[in-house]
DNA sequence: GATGAATGAGTTTTCATTCAT
DNA sequence: GATGAATGAAAACTCATTCAT
């Protein structure tokens, strides 16, 4: 049965996801993924080598879809709207499926990851750099190294994400656009005001 | 044999703060601690009833000297100096014992966190939450939720020394700077400036 | 369909015994057996109760055909002849259908044998017992224990068609029959002859 | 305390070698051998890293001290003396150690033996390779490939030990002496004899 | 006090067997 | 009849914790 199968799949990535969001990797067993998933633990070795593939598969699948939504129309839109592509992807992508808080969470160093995982963070990073460089050439964005700029914006989104996922707060519309604001003052270059 | 097995506590302390920096919690193991911090695993066993204890106390001697830290003048301290103040105490904080990036990715609901630890949590965030409300009443900062503040900044200011451990970045007194500004400008209600 | 399923049974039985042969019986798997027989892991299942059934089944016709052709005439040879005609079973049998590696290296306390399979190797015992008993009355075979006996000629015999098997050397009509003259001279009583 | 572990190791070697004798490789569970050992499941991996790495280890120990056994002197006996040195190395290792039955039952191709098993093997081929030429040159042994002469002899050995082991049949020196005499007899030429 | 060998509960992973299609 | 996805019991292996030295 194909959606049977295909749902299977589909119920193991949500459980993992969800659970290595909550927990991390290392406190998250095979038999919790097994349970929230509804499936035998044999099942979700039928789909994936090992748990650090499934890690892996979901790490990449999520850079994936989230480098795709990026790149739409990216390098085309000034400065500030891409900043607001920018986060609009962060997100969308984050309500669509829960995974950008998982991914997001990333350092290209978690022992768990592996090569191809750790190339597509790379790749995500360049595509990144080359915004802030074009806005630090524009003189719109402080001239700070992109790594940093991306830390500030991705660390803050991160932590506010989590509260959201906690229950802590609730997100709408109008947060969100202050929010993107907060993100944006923090890394723009505010040239001519009185630094206040 | 005061000085030595203070020693080996301290050294105990270091290695497992380390470890727990840059591995997670789960995923690092008592023999690994006790590699890192030269003495043997019952050792550990000799300072802490158990891992989880040990990463309480850990996270609670950090949090507590962090709170301690930050209690000095505080309160009397205009909003913007105040923010300087923690950004300031951040930053010792950080440079002194590379606590303060595994204590910094605290979420209260970390499994592996007890009671005591996340009430100093609380506590900790009170204090944060008066300063911000402060700075909300005087119309300073934007009328945020304090914990979202607290997450604006904390997940910037974490993001970013991630990158200075990893060796990504060097921090020097001129980046920092800007960094504070930074995160400042992320929080602060920029009221009559266009919003560019 | 009886032709389809009796090929499937004979895919089946083919499979095992050449994986059994390769790998022994408890570093073979289903699907492996599944997959060199070409059909699926539950067809194995309308045929055979159990793994432990399969290699049975399988042990019990090898060693049934075996005996069903050393028994043809072998109580009338003479005691020469007689050991002509085991040889040549051994080596039709082998030629056959490559049964007779796994099942010559029977240990009658393999712990996958049933007791079916264990009293047919007893009957054989038997049967090759009274041959060497008449050789021993005759003064032609030496005065060992028959299953002494057996084991040198089947041990000889096993590890020389594993070295066939694997490549290692070419069997032709020459090379068997010095082999068998090697097998008797191993048991044959040289009595007049000079032990050198 | 030194006695305590070495002890250890010997058990479990020696509990290993048992029960792999018994019930091959893939049959033996590691709580099987903690069992017999009278140790810990965890304790085996104190002293081995896998359950493969353990059997290579007794794998090449066994061999290793065969090899070094035989070498003594090996070279410069007569083929006669030469062959009776080969069958007591044999007869003294098993007695020893019951090693020998488990690495006499080597086949190179193991799935579970590594590199520097198959290497040893090899090994020791050549040196009896060199053994059975020799003998072959001197018109003393049959001029049949040295890989078929080794299979005669081991496999014979070896079915013979079996029976020892399964208390089937009680060596003594005058079997002894006349195994050896049937090993020999199989491989001698009988240039002279009426072949019979 | 300090140690690290020993342990077994708990983890990841495998595979014989079942059963819906 | 045939299949192979799904399962869970049992395997290999890990690691927090203990304890004899």
């Amino acid at each position: 049965m194909l959606s049977a199968s295909s749902s299977k799949y589909d119920m193991i990535m949500k459980a993992s996801v969800s659970l290595f969001t909550e927990r991390g990797f290392d406190a998250t067993t095979i038999p919790m993924i097994a349970e929230r998933a509804r499936v035998g633990t044999g099942t979700i070795y039928r789909y994936f080598d090992s748990k650090e593939t499934l890690v892996n598969v979901l790490f990449q699948e999520s850079i994936q879809r989230f480098t795709e939504k990026l790149k739409q129309d990216f390098s085309e839109l000034p400065v500030r709207s891409g900043f607001h592509h920018v986060f609009c992807c962060l997100v969308q992508f984050t309500n669509e499926s829960d995974y950008a808080l998982f991914f997001l969470e990333m350092k290209k160093d978690a022992h768990y990851l592996n090569d191809t995982s750790r190339k597509m963070i790379e790749n995500l990073m360049h595509m990144l750099d080359d915004y802030f460089n074009k806005g630090k050439a524009e003189g719109v964005i402080r001239s700070l190294p992109s790594n940093v700029l991306i830390a500030i914006v991705l660390g803050a989104f991160l932590k506010i994400y989590q509260l959201v996922q906690t229950g802590d707060i609730q997100m709408d519309m109008d947060l969100m656009t202050e929010l993107e604001q907060c993100c944006w003052d923090a890394i723009k270059l505010h040239s001519f005001t009185s630094q206040k």
